[in-house]
Formats: C-alpha cells, sequence, structure tokens
DNA sequence: CCCGTAAGGTTTGCATGCAAAATGCCGCAA
DNA sequence: TTGCGGCATTTTGCATGCAAACCTTACGGG
C-alpha cells in the first residue's frame, strides 16, 4: 500500500518538525525523496489538507500548515472537550484489565518521573492519555482525539517546564489513576481537564516556536 | 477549482443518499458521470476517505462507509461533546448581534412549528445549531462538528417523531434561548446534552435504515 | 534609480497510458 | 447439479505527458 505509507511518511515529517510550519512542500523534491511519482504523493497531499496539517493553494501548491496561537487555543479546547468525554465514557467502560494496563503504564512514568527523564515521562504520559481514550470505547473519539492531538504536536515550545510544575503533573496523574480505580468517569473527567488546563497555561508561558 | 467540486459534490451525494451505504463507487462510471478524468476523481475519494465518508478496499476500490449502530453510537457521544464545548462557549463570546440573530432563526423555526412544517422545522434547528457553533468562536470546533454532523446525517431513519416529543424539542429550543440571553454556558450546554439525549432516543426507537 | 512588464523556465492541474490485481465467465469433472 | 480451475475482461494503482498558471529575471521606460 503505496498511498498510505506516503501519507503517513509526510505527516510524520510535518509532526516532528522536518517539514517547518509555512514551508513549502514542491511536488517534484518530494517524489524524488520518496522515489514514488506525482500522484500517489498528490494524493497524500489532499487527505493531509483534509486532516489540516498542509494548506493547499490553487496552481500554488501545498505549504506546511502554519498553527497560529489561536489555533492552538482552539485545538486545546476541542482537545479538552475529548478527554473530558472520553474521561467520563471511560468510568463507565473500562475493564479490569485496562485499569491494570494503566497501572502498569502509569508505574513507568512514576519511575521516568523519579529518575528525572522528561523524555520517557512525556512518552509515558502519552501513553496514559491515549489509554483512556482507548479505553472509552469509541473509536470515533479516538481518531478524533489522535487527530487532533497530532495538530498540537506540531507546535514545537522553546521553554522548559518551571520547578514544581511536573510534581503537580504527576499529583494529577496520581488522582486520574484513582479516579479510574473507583471507576469514577465525572472526577475523571474534570481531572483531565485541570490537567489539561496546567499544559495549556504551560504552553502560555513559554511561548511557542511560532511567532 | 475543479477538485473542491468534485469532493463536494461527492460529499454531497454521499450524505444525501444519492449514493447508499455499501454501494461500490467505481471510478470510471462517476468520471463519465462528472466529465472529468480519473485523476481528480481519486484525489476526491481519498479526502472522503480521510472524512470517513467511504472506505477504501486496497486494489478494490472504494465503497461508501456502511454506518453501523456501533458508529452511530460513537458519532452521537463525539457530536454531544463538541456540542456541550461549543454551548460553554457560546455563553463567554457570543455577542448581542449573535443572540439577536439565533432569537431570529428562533422565531422562524417557531413559526415552522406551528404550521406543522417539518421540513421547515429541521433546517431551523440546524441553522440554529449551526448558529451557536459558530458563537462559540472556534473553527476547529466548528469544521470537527460539520463533519461529524456531516457523517450522522448519513443515516436515513425511517421512523416519524412520536406526538410530544416535537413539543418537548421546542421547549427545550426555548430554554436554550435564554440560557444564551443569560450567556449561561454552562446551562445552555446541559440543556444541548439533553436535547442531544432525546433526539438520540428518538432513533433508537425509530431504527434507522441500514440494517 | 525605480517601477512596470514581458519572456523564459518552473510548477501545478488534469488527462492518459500501462502493468498488476481482481472480477466474472465458461467449461470441465465429480 | 454443483464445485473448481483457467482465461478474458474489467478495475485499480501508479507513471508519464501536456497545457495552463505562476515565479523569476532581465530589460526598457519614466
Amino acid at each position: 500500500m503505496l498511498h498510505d505509507e506516503v501519507v503517513n511518511a509526510l505527516r510524520t515529517a510535518l509532526i516532528d518538525g522536518r517539514i517547518k510550519p509555512g514551508e513549502r512542500v514542491p511536488e517534484k523534491a518530494f517524489c524524488v525523496a520518496l522515489g514514488i511519482s506525482r500522484t500517489p504523493l498528490r494524493e497524500a497531499l489532499k487527505v493531509l489538507a483534509a486532516e489540516g496539517h498542509v494548506v493547499l493553494l490553487p496552481n500554488r501548491g501545498a505549504r506546511a500548515a502554519r498553527l497560529t496561537r489561536r489555533d492552538l487555543d482552539e485545538l486545546f479546547e476541542v482537545n479538552g472537550a475529548l478527554e473530558a468525554l472520553a474521561g467520563e465514557l471511560a468510568g463507565r467502560r473500562i475493564t479490569e484489565a485496562g485499569i491494570a494496563a494503566i497501572e502498569v503504564l502509569h508505574r513507568d512514568m512514576a519511575a521516568a518521573f523519579e529518575r528525572r527523564d522528561l523524555e520517557g515521562y512525556y512518552r509515558g504520559n502519552r501513553a496514559i492519555h491515549e489509554a483512556i481514550l482507548a479505553a472509552a470505547g469509541n473509536q470515533t473519539l479516538e481518531a478524533l482525539y489522535e487527530s487532533v492531538g497530532a495538530r498540537i504536536r506540531r507546535a514545537r515550545f522553546v521553554a522548559p517546564m518551571p520547578p514544581g510544575h511536573w510534581e503537580i503533573a504527576m499529583l494529577e496523574h496520581d488522582a486520574m489513576l484513582n479516579a479510574l480505580r473507583r471507576r469514577d468517569g465525572v472526577v475523571l473527567s474534570s481531572i483531565l481537564k485541570t490537567h489539561l488546563k496546567h499544559k495549556r497555561d504551560e504552553i502560555e508561558r513559554a511561548g511557542f516556536a511560532e511567532e
């Protein structure tokens, strides 16, 4: 399946910044880079445009989408609503096995926290959030969350976490796990909202790479 | 802009049921029907696949996506979360002009209700919901809502509204308008949730065209 | 010197062509 | 009659070709 691979390759390149916001995506150059012809590349660009990762200017090709502060605000608002819904649903639907799996992820993340491994912490953090989304038992929601998350991840942040915030985030995660154990979707939902709000404040303080 | 028009033409055909769920979408036939070549059609199909309106089977072409009851449940859950967020945001952000505009739509819809014009009522209903979404001042949210709504609209329902339900829906709309006037996003949000839940129950009772 | 403009090259948008995969059809045998 | 295998046709996936739109650059007029 050549076509899917092209979409994934480009999307990954866009998300982790190998193609920078605002940068042009000339067809020919990427064709030779990927060793394909223009047809599948163009199809991939159309899909990525529908996903919001690139913008297509008629007769002027594709550019990696610029992420304004406003876009980021909007994405965080939507992300919050999706995560809140996921929390609520997960509270109702998560299985014992699901809770156990998240407990494992939680311990891994806590271990990363203990050894001040920020990279590992972020990975674990994301894994837990995705596990909660999966536990919500709604694939449409999961796909949308993934899509919104991917757009957010395109924003690169410049400042490190201020002291104390990491600890707070960990405490919030402890609270999440407790709520999950009690299957309390309402509380889980509100913790997730708070958690995201803090992340949002973080970015507000840090400023992000664009602008 | 040929490409966009093809996407829109196909999407419309899918949403209002001219292309039925599960039906194949052979490239050649649609090329001659639309008077274009296969390239732009294929690009359009990829986009529609990304939007969830068609599914692409490798080497076996495109089919109009089937909407299972489960898909519908999932879409309603997501729709509810998006609408609830919109209600909350609209309460904070709507302008006087925005409220006035919705009051006009509301009166139109009420008039359709009075003359038992179900078609007109549905149109007005949808216009109000979209106006609330617009008033939320979040274009990302608006686009997602539109996308989810489009997928829901592909489900065709078979039974008419039971007596009394229409009246209840109207009362809920009155309550929405009141909440908006008071800029009470929390209440608006919860009314929207209830309203959608009733719509959902409706469909549960009616059964939908698939299956 | 600066601005407008026109020619050249480049890039995009769509059409077409070709090979591989899939579908359907027919005959054959159990 | 029913099930199976092989061939022809259709359909899909990608590459390529061609015309139109765009960008660059260089030239001439003001």
